[in-house]
DNA sequence: CTTGACCCTGGACCTAGGTCCATGCTTTAA
DNA sequence: TTAAAGCATGGACCTAGGTCCAGGGTCAAG
């Protein structure tokens, strides 16, 4: 007996709208893994964790497109190890990006906290500083 | 004289449509810095890095609403410095969480990287790893 | 064996964040 | 001094990512 659970239960446990994982599975990011004979899809466990993946991977500004892109990402039966290197290598640098990005952001703020120990004023928004460098775009 | 720029120059430089300018003062995200007497909107060069460090924080999964938010973050005339403080160390909160998700996503790809090279499969989708903490939501 | 909770499908509707267009005035370069 | 390029306003339209609803079948507890 494997523990399937309905789609109602999944959403639940998951914190997700119920429509939505149908919603999902039409964006082909989440498959049932059966059927009841009355058409009621069933989803192992392993299903909430994706879904709060990819809720996860939202809130980091990622779009369902590269989160299907992520979540495909394995090596396997009749997958090609150099195809998933170079995606992995390919997210990889992105996912680097976006942490310098948010360290730039975090620097600033951590300043910020500090300049109101120092009483000193900041007339001009210091979050601007963690755009001198420019912003490369793929 | 000031340098300030022409509606259509800002777009160009930053790189935005120009439609998106104007959108975003609705928002209350970008005012002008001044107007001709025809009424054309004039920035100063500031503005690109503003418009910049917006898209930028976009790409981060923030909303237009916590980005305004962020830029916002100052001390000086008539900001009460703690007001101030308390947002900002909210605000390094969730920069934080980001970051630590981010790490997570990325450990996940090194390892899948990794993996090429020991010729090892990994049948099941790695990157559900990231998720074995589950997460918390604001 | 019924009643309430649950699920199905298809399609309409919604919000955020833009983008486009028509119409008409302004600026600028030839 | 005039044509092309640029700008203004108001409103329509668009995409991504959902969310809701109607009409009808299914499951499980009493």
């Amino acid at each position: 007996m494997t523990p399937k659970v309905t789609i109602g239960r999944l959403a639940k446990q998951a914190g997700v709208n119920i429509d939505t994982v149908r919603y999902y599975e039409r964006r082909g990011l989440l498959t049932p893994d059966g059927f009841l004979e009355s058409g009621y899809r069933l989803y192992d466990p392993e299903a909430v964790r994706k879904l709060r993946f990819i809720r996860n991977a939202q809130e980091l500004g990622f779009t369902l497109n590269e989160i299907s892109g992520l979540l495909k990402l394995r090596v396997g039966k009749g997958v090609r190890c150099s195809s998933v290197k170079k995606k992995a290598q390919s997210k990889l640098e992105s996912v680097d990006e976006k942490i310098a990005r948010l360290q730039a952001i975090r620097g600033v703020l951590k300043d910020l906290i500090g300049v109101c120990h120092s009483g000193k004023a900041t007339e001009h928004c210091p979050i601007l500083r963690t755009m001198e460098q420019g912003v490369r775009r793929s």
